[in-house]
DNA sequence: AATTAATCGCACAAATGTTTACATTTGTTA
DNA sequence: TAACAAATGTAAACATTTGTGCGATTAATT
């Protein structure tokens, strides 16, 4: 791996986080704790992160109290969620009406689509808001779709739901906690497999974000059969079985390169 | 947990309760006394805290400052508010459903409406939804009503009004930007003003709350009358004048001490 | 005022983190 | 591929942070 992927991939965790230690980070890259020392150094001294005994922290003014959103899990998950939300992206045109629901997969579409200009994006997802909110463009409309809020700054309930009935959306991009053959898309939480439901009644096109962890999975609440998907995007890493069930259950698959 | 890390979980502990103890603290981050009281020692060293014996307390102006969203003016203005909205929580029992507006004094109200019980709040206002959210109680419900996003983190539109209107509410809390006899009630934002017109066509009761300082202000577009007021809340420091204006005008009228 | 309880802060030891200097590996160029 | 440069790893000396015991100090109670 290069320095520069390193410096990318360091700063990417401590801005998610806010904080990091040397001996994480060095378990996590792979790599010595000194270079991560090195590494911390030069990027403190141009001044994208502070240096403290132990680690380093995100700069207290900057952008770090809006970058906490999804804590935890590994970065070898989330190069995974940057790959399936790059090839995500692809579906999304310049101008166009799209719904991003909650969760730390379609964040990082998220994130792509920030760049796009013209797009009119409903949301239920306070990160995501913020993250437009922050580093949109003035072509972009965005409207979050309010409600009762969950730990994890999702917006669920029948307000939420009404909020996307009056709005007419090309593509809506969610993301599962689960997905399996007879599971179908699931989530832990009731009440928001209920807001994914009625989203799904009134999209035009749902695309589908999962990565190879959810497959086999199957949460408390089913949201949507597999086949209610005209798009799934994963990533590489699923057996032959799992691959051609997939095939055969939604209307497209796109599996992309970890 | 980096040294830096518990620094800043203190500094939250200690602003949205205004002191701690050290046991309670030690207890909290995991980590002996003495480790608490060398951090507050720092902190108090940095002006960002009060040491006092047993624990630490926030000092006064500063500390709010920081956490919170909206900017002080001056400190007589932030001591007004806190006064008016004090007298303000009168109106709130126990149990009751109640809309909160955007604005710094509706803020300052919600400030003391956390530690009230069973309340069911919506708001378009995301500083108070962040508020119960860290806050709050078990027993209060709070709804953020969606829509587009205001440079001071509110919410307006259409999507807002409609979450509103599918709630029955018993008071609704509201400020503004300019109180006067011929104007009314008025802010600078369209938005937010078609917003307030929507919600209180709705509401069974409409408290507003403004300091003396709004006196005289018309902003760009007035939501209301004065006379559509149930009841308003301002402080001591406006003319006899006024003062008989806004009798003759307003349902009721509370004028408190600042 | 006397007694009791809680809190404070020092000193030291143990654990943890940092730095320096040098060895080793990896990459680049002639 | 030899020679060199850059990046990375290792280890020992050094520095910092943290926890503990204990007497001194402060608050609370009788």
């Amino acid at each position: 791996m290069l320095a520069a992927q390193r410096h990318g991939l360091i700063l990417q965790e401590i801005s998610r986080r806010t904080a990091a230690r040397i001996s994480e980070l060095a378990d996590i890259l792979q790599v010595s704790e000194m270079t991560v020392r090195r590494d911390i150094e030069v990027l403190a001294q141009r001044g994208l992160l502070e240096k403290v005994h132990g680690g380093a922290t995100a700069i207290v003014g900057k952008l770090n109290a809006l970058e906490l959103p999804f804590q935890s899990k590994t970065l070898r998950e989330e190069l995974s969620k940057d790959a399936i939300a790059a090839r995500a992206a692809l579906e999304i045109s310049p101008g166009a009406s799209i719904g991003l629901m909650g969760g730390s997969t379609v964040f990082a579409l998220a994130k792509l689509a920030v760049t796009i200009p013209g797009l009119t994006i409903v949301t239920n997802s306070l990160p995501v808001s913020d993250l437009f909110n922050r580093g949109g463009q003035q072509s972009q409309t965005v409207i979050l779709a309010g409600g009762i809020r969950t730990p994890t700054d999702s917006f669920v309930g029948d307000i939420t739901v009404s909020a996307f009935q009056t709005l007419n959306l090309e593509v809506v991009f969610m993301g599962a906690h689960g997905m399996d053959p007879k599971g179908g898309f699931t989530t832990p939480n009731l009440h928001e497999s209920e807001t994914n439901r009625a989203v799904i009644a009134k999209a035009r096109k749902l695309v589908m974000l999962a990565d190879q962890t959810k497959w086999g999975e199957v949460g408390f609440s089913t949201f949507a059969g597999l086949d209610e998907a005209d798009l799934l995007v994963t990533n590489t890493g699923l057996s032959r079985s799992a691959l051609s069930e997939l095939r055969a259950s939604v209307k497209e698959l796109a599996v992309v390169e970890t």
